[in-house]
DNA sequence: TTGAAAGCGATACCAC
DNA sequence: GTGGTATCGCTTTCAA
């Protein structure tokens, strides 16, 4: 009888908790209760309920846990572009922490399109996502409406508006360009091409502003263009660098600006760096690869993500003080890129 | 009355479907076939149900329909390091994939540990994922054993050993470096330094193979390192450009081990690429930023993504059809970091 | 054409 | 100390 059982049980390659009650004997509670200590169980059993867990490899199913407890163990993470090394360093970050408060991250690639981004977050939402995190493709993303209604807590990170009433992580970005431009300025460049990404976007505006903010003060006038991707930004720029009275740095303000510059400047064939600076907005490992070495503003990813991932885990702990807004401080790194104008 | 319980349900942030019912007047079948389509209601319930949606903001709670269909919806990808080009890339691909049909990534990055990894597949396993695709961190990883125990569907990419009956998406490894390989050869080096990661996962001991096939074939040899970090490949490759007899050309057979090489030759003053070559597995973005433009062979990432993508997709809709194995092409792309040795 | 109700699997309250 | 059982929210069969 009871061998036929375990034989039985030993096939179902998916065992819930009533086939290691019943072939410990004992019941539902009792297994649940082992498992997760909730009150004392004697002795004996323990080691019933333990033996049969091991013969039939029960792995509890979170689902029907989560369906009871109201609490999925999942986090959305919504990027506008996962192959973007700032998000993807703060990914993985997030990922390591996540995993080690037993949470799960489901990602979501709104690939920088609204549309994507609203539908990704509302699949998030459906599946009960207990908090989200989230870079938004623009501002004023309709889908913070979705968010707030449902009271899902979500912490924005790197963009989004001052005033959506989210808890808020981002970096010193007016400060940081101006520090980035001050470089420039000291080295002595006159004539500086900023190159933008979107700047409806509130991180890029205060980019832009913080540079413009440098340049005026020291009576200097530069140009601030935007791109929207690397080939736009290599157009763009190569176009500039042809023309007349063409700048003698370069100023961008994301990874991806950069690698549009760059490829502009090579292109041109303008000597670099010694007839052409280029400072970058984002320390990437590959900047120190090839030559010349990249001087940058580097963000402190590490510290963006836990910041982000411990102001959410305090708001889904309930602890819903005043809204959080952190703002960390960027590092100018100087390198080869940077140098005096002839 | 009815107004009352509209009031209530507004308020809610959650409501149910048995709150739609309630105000929509019908049963939580009806509202759950005219959400799914799954049989004909008539046009005046029909329009009931949906302005009770509509008014309560109702979205349906996918933990329990999972449940209940005995499918969560998800599909775990596993990965070594998510900050590696070569693996975002992936993911974000099959990550689009995934949302086009309606499964959501549950995302772990294993960090290269295998028991970082053991533990995040138990714990997909116990959210129940449908599937899973994975990069193991070892080729003969122990949870390859729980995913078959638990049967499963999983679709091991880029490494895995050949005989571990999983379906498997991998390059033609031996064949890509062979041609690497031929191409410094053709240009005249005859002493050549392979630059490998862990050569007991399989598709490195390919590349490996197919290497030191071509240095044989020509009846040249070849010296092959294996570090196990970028910082170790730099420490390597270094002593071995200040050691007499040094190679004119690095095989680099990842991503990584290109990084490590390159900060060694520009740390060893070493003409590059006049005085040494370099040729590195992986294109990324980056090898045509700065100089010199890097000679690689490139992996189909986005067919890899695919591929695995639909090879599971198959699985879960049971073709069980027997093990799968595809091997994409990879292709050469030569730039300026190989040259003729002087 | 529609409603009532039995589950999916785990948890925790109420009994004993 | 332990067991029975209602419940989480949704789907679907059975009955009408």
């Amino acid at each position: 009888m009871k061998s036929a059982k375990r034989q039985q049980a030993i096939i179902n390659p998916r065992p819930t908790i009533r086939d290691v009650a019943e072939i410990a004997g004992v019941s539902t509670a009792t297994v649940s209760n082992v498992l997760r200590g909730t009150r004392f169980v004697g002795p004996a059993r323990q080691k019933l309920v333990r033996d049969a867990i091991e013969l039939l490899g029960y792995n509890p199913n979170w689902l029907a846990a989560s369906l009871r407890a109201r609490r999925s163990g999942v986090i959305g993470l919504v990027v506008p572009d996962i192959t973007i090394s700032f998000f993807s360093g703060i990914l993985s970050r997030i990922e390591e922490l996540a995993a080690s408060s037993n949470y799960q991250i489901i990602l979501a690639d709104a690939q920088e399109k609204p549309e994507r981004e609203r539908d990704r977050v509302r699949a998030l939402l459906r599946r009960q996502a207990d908090g989200l995190i989230l870079v938004p493709c623009s501002d004023h993303s309709e889908v913070l409406g979705d968010i707030s209604r449902q009271k899902v807590p979500a912490v924005l990170v790197d963009r989004g508006s001052a005033e959506s009433g989210f808890d808020s992580i981002q970096v010193d970005n007016s400060a940081a360009a101006q520090a980035g431009a001050e470089h420039l300025l000291q080295l002595g460049h006159r004539n500086i091409l900023a190159v933008a990404a979107n700047p409806s976007l509130q991180n890029i505006a205060q980019r832009i502003e913080g540079f413009q903010e440098a340049v005026k003060s020291r009576r200097r006038t530069a140009r601030v263009i935007s791109c929207i991707s690397v080939a736009e930004a290599y157009w763009e720029v190569l176009g500039i660098l042809r023309a007349p009275s063409r700048p003698t740095a370069i100023f961008a303000l994301t990874e991806q600006m950069a690698l549009g510059s760059l490829r502009a400047i090579w292109e041109s064939g303008i000597e670099f760096p010694s007839a052409i600076s280029l400072i970058a907005f984002d320390d990437c490992e590959w900047m120190t690869a090839l030559r010349p070495f990249v001087s940058t503003i580097r963000q402190p990813i590490h510290g963006i993500a836990e910041t982000a991932w411990s102001t959410l885990l305090k708001r889904l702990q309930g602890r819903p003080r005043g809204r959080v807004r952190e703002e960390l401080k960027c590092t100018l790194v100087i390198r080869e890129s940077t140098t005096r104008p002839r």
